[in-house]
DNA sequence: AAAAGTTACTTGCAAAATGCAAGCTACTAT
DNA sequence: ATAGTAGCTTGCATTTTGCAAGTAACTTTT
């Protein structure tokens, strides 16, 4: 029965509205790619990041993953069999982004010549399984883990 | 049985997925604020974006509005009763992007504390009926038009 | 019809963000 | 021991942003 649900204040924004709030986190040209990697492609280290098919810059990257997990939209931990690796995770936060990213792939295809027409008639077809598939991979692959 | 549908090459993009296309169009901390204030305040003029809670100069206000026509997400007419104003409509494109408005409201909503709990609840329950309501009240603002 | 106000901008400039190349450190493979 | 590899940081030039101060075209007021 608390008002406010945790203790910390939470970031300062410039306004309360919801929209905002999302725009400060994603609104930037390479947040939603890291995700897009993530929950589409699997990836989960710096160096698979690095691939991205738009070519991040590597000082970039660092800072988005960041501000990804000031934002609890990411985790990362030490990779137990490889000392230089930390691999990233997207928490339920992150996993919760999968209906925003869908509709933003459906809004493109629909009005742009895009790529990946696959992955957006599947989309069309039934997106609901798209998304519930993203979370079921995406836990499957933290079985065992604080997925937190 | 042309190929490519339209004779515009379209922009030139750092690659081909519809995510990223999106984020080209909509990826920065003002373009969706102008969105939201078109399709949920029925803003329309320049100075009614000026007023927006977040404070948007006027510098930047120009140039989103610029390239929001440009994406053809957003058209510009003369005011017939005031040759000092501009009318914004959304285009089809622009209403388009309720579903996307949508889910980032509720994820935002879903995962901080934010304002507007009303708008929140009307999506959480009938997510389909709020965004037809957009799409209701913008056809009626703008029948007897081109509204392309 | 002159003066005052409005609307939708543009311009100039400082500050911040971005992009690129070159390190660098801790670890792993040979 | 030597040579990679992973995940960064640093330096610097370019671009974008934010703020304040215009300005041109139009409308309203007197």
């Amino acid at each position: 029965m608390s008002k406010t649900p945790r203790g910390k204040p939470g970031p300062r924004r410039r306004s309360e509205c919801p929209l905002n709030a999302s725009v400060e986190m994603l609104g930037d040209r390479w947040s939603l790619l890291i995700i897009r990697d993530m929950m589409l492609r699997g990836f989960r280290t710096y160096k698979e990041f690095m691939e991205c098919y738009e070519g991040i810059a590597t000082n970039i990257l660092a800072d988005r993953l960041r501000r990804l997990i000031a934002n609890g939209i990411i985790t990362a931990e030490e990779d137990p069999s490889d000392g230089r690796k930390l691999i990233y995770f997207l928490t339920e936060k992150g996993i919760d982004l999968a209906p925003v990213l869908t509709e933003m792939v459906l809004w493109a295809a629909g009005h742009e010549n895009t790529g990946n027409q696959p992955l957006v008639q599947q989309m069309r077809n039934d997106k609901e399984s798209v998304i519930a598939g993203v979370r079921e991979r995406w836990l499957a692959r933290t079985a065992g883990r604080a997925a937190k």
